[in-house]
RNA sequence: CGGGGCGUAGCGCAGUCUGGUUAGCGCACUCGCUUGGGGUGCGAGAGGUCGGCCGUUCGAAUCGGCUCGCCCCGACCA
């Protein structure tokens, strides 16, 4: 391809309101343009990368039986609300009536139409287990789009529902999935841990996501390098660190006017944060709750939700109507209604409050001074322990490439996605759903993979392979050259692509700089500089983008040592 | 949805507080010459409903009200 009939708007400034790396150098380097907030024009550099992944995609999926198909994406209601999503599900998804008046709504993932086609099409275990999958546009109102194309309203999505007969033949189908998964994150070129997930409003039992490593992911991971457990720290659990209790043998009253934080008792007292309990008084939709974790630690709220359902904190009026004291000198004794702990409080000595002006009380025993339920409801944080095998744990911010769910039979019960076993026996479908996002690929890549000069492309999904750069459109030699160089390049096979070498020959009449310029900004991962200069010593020089490294290359069967090159670099 | 910020030429910005000629600057763009290994240099030119509406005023980019849009933090997030 020619540059000058390629049309790469590349920018010398990049605007204002891009925040994140990848958004940023995805416009200054004239991939993509936003139309409105979550809503991104793809322009020819972008799209043949987004064509280059959904390639990978493909191959991946067809090595697993996946067979594609694809789907409206504008949806009668009746199918949601056979599942209940439709009632469940508030502003996220796009709703719209067609021209009678009937409620329809635009796809935001395809449980049900998949769910839908299985009830109509699947009659026999004989036909399981499918596997069925879409490269397709998805549509969400999100609350809040963001950091470029990693946040949007409206995205790509390669998803794929499995149907298997048992919860042995979705074990496999996940499975499947997931070694898929890694291999297609490894062929882009991405840096990527498998987690454990919560499955939110997918249902079902069990989930794993896909994350990539980067500043700029909204999710943080937590990792321990000892055993290899991951989890989104959304469900992760951890050991908080371990400590020694002073031998308190009897409970006694102290005095500590108007210290009501954990820190002003702390620095009061002497005594570390870690040997209080911090009481929270949380209001849920059953009335008053006492939350107890440790001094040290930070409530998970989401952790919570879980056991108790919705809930809020506890106004000052209403804790001290129901304490009588104020926020800072509660505590689990003598209370008598729903008290919940988390388990790093189980066996310890604590200070906590008295219920009691100014006083909280010294050497109390959960089990033993008063009853409560024990759950796991702390945050996980750096510094904290593995609860598997107690190395030391990290959490590194990351960004969702990718998700996978045993779904079991929450969407195939509803929609009567039934077949007829060995025995004769009619049973629901067991599904599981599989998600991965091109776009997000590209910017997650974008992120983990640039320099202060711009993009640095993977092979594998760069949108060129190669980029001539003859600098002088004005010599009739460097011309000539690059020109015969273009030629060949491009006839050679590339066994990477299973296609001919994608070359691009930045044939605009500017200067050299600007050359170098756009062309590491682009970042297609092998430069061909041909200039005057080494033409005079009949070599021409090959950059690799990456390292920069300039290696240079006899005039005489140039075309040879410029593939091996392209097949040596990583 | 709560909090904050911003809207002036394609991009980056100044001007707004303290209203007053034809609204500026840099880059990009067009033409001519020049230059040719890291965004050449010189000259000429084109490009603006100052986000929108309403109001105050002799006069509004500038003051007031409403509204739309975009970004960031949080909540939310199949």
């Amino acid at each position: 391809m020619r540059y000058t009939k390629l049309f790469i708007p590349t920018l010398r400034e990049v605007p204002s309101d891009a925040e994140a790396i990848s958004h940023k150098l995805l416009l200054k380097a004239g991939y993509i343009r936003q139309l409105a907030a979550g809503l991104y024009i793809f322009l020819p550099l972008s799209w043949r990368v987004l064509n280059r992944i959904n390639r990978i995609l493909i191959e991946e999926m067809e090595s697993i039986n996946a067979q594609e198909i694809t789907m409206p994406i504008l949806h009668p209601a009746e199918i949601w609300q056979t599942t209940g999503r439709w009632y469940e599900i508030k502003d996220e998804m796009f709703r719209l009536k067609d021209r009678n008046g009937r409620d329809m709504c635009l796809g935001m993932t395809h449980e049900e139409i998949m769910a839908w086609l299985a009830s109509k099409e699947i009659r026999s275990y004989r036909e399981l287990p499918q596997i069925w999958y879409q490269i397709q546009t998805k549509l969400r109102d999100e609350a809040r789009p963001k950091s470029g194309i990693l946040r949007t309203r409206e995205f790509i999505m390669k998803d794929s529902y499995s149907f298997d007969a048992d919860e042995e033949g979705l074990e496999i189908s996940y499975k499947r999935h997931a070694e898929a998964y890694h291999r297609i994150f490894k062929r882009c070129g991405l840096k990527f841990y498998q987690v454990q997930s919560d499955p939110g409003m997918m249902g079902g039992a069990y989930a794993h996501e896909f994350m990539a490593p980067s500043p700029a992911g909204e999710d943080e991971i937590v990792i321990c390098d000892s055993c290899g457990y991951t989890a989104n720290i959304e469900i992760a659990r951890s050991l908080p660190p371990f400590i020694n209790f002073p031998e308190w043998d009897v409970t006694e009253e102290i005095y500590t006017p108007n210290k009501k934080t954990i820190n002003e008792l702390s620095d009061f007292l002497k005594v570390p944060p870690s040997l209080f309990i911090k009481a929270l008084c949380i209001l849920s939709e059953e009335g008053l709750v006492l939350v107890l974790v440790r001094g040290d630690q930070e409530l998970h709220e989401k952790k919570l939700t879980k056991i108790i359902g919705p809930f809020r904190p506890a106004t000052k009026e209403e804790i001290i109507d129901h304490f009588k004291v104020e926020a800072g000198y509660i505590g689990p004794i003598n209370y008598s209604g729903r008290i919940i702990s988390d388990f790093s409080l189980k066996g310890g000595i604590f200070i906590t409050g008295a219920n009691k002006k100014d006083y909280h009380l010294r050497g109390v025993k959960p089990d033993l001074h008063f009853k409560t339920e024990w759950h796991d409801i702390h945050l996980a944080k750096e510094g904290d322990f593995c609860h598997k095998c107690k190395g030391p744990i990290r959490i590194e911010r990351a960004i969702e490439i990718g998700n996978i769910f045993k779904l079991g039979t929450k969407y195939s019960a509803p929609l009567n996605a039934v077949f007829l076993d060995k025995n004769g026996n009619e049973k629901p479908l067991i599904m599981g759903s599989y998600g991965i996002g091109p776009a997000r690929i590209a910017a997650a890549v974008v992120e983990q993979n640039h320099d202060e000069d711009g993009i640095i492309w993977n092979k594998a999904i760069a949108p060129f392979d190669i980029h001539i750069l003859p600098l002088n459109m004005a010599d009739t030699r460097t011309v000539e050259i690059a020109e015969s160089l273009y030629k060949n390049l491009s006839e050679i096979y590339n066994t990477l692509t299973d296609k001919h070498m994608d070359v691009l020959i930045d044939d605009r009449n500017v200067r050299p700089g600007v050359k170098f310029k756009d062309a590491d900004l682009i970042g297609i991962p092998l430069q061909v500089i041909i200039g005057e200069r080494s033409l005079k010593e009949d070599y021409i020089e090959v950059k690799i983008r990456r390292t920069k490294e300039l290696i240079k290359v006899p005039l005489f069967r140039s075309e040879a040592a410029i593939v091996k090159i392209y097949y040596e670099t990583e």
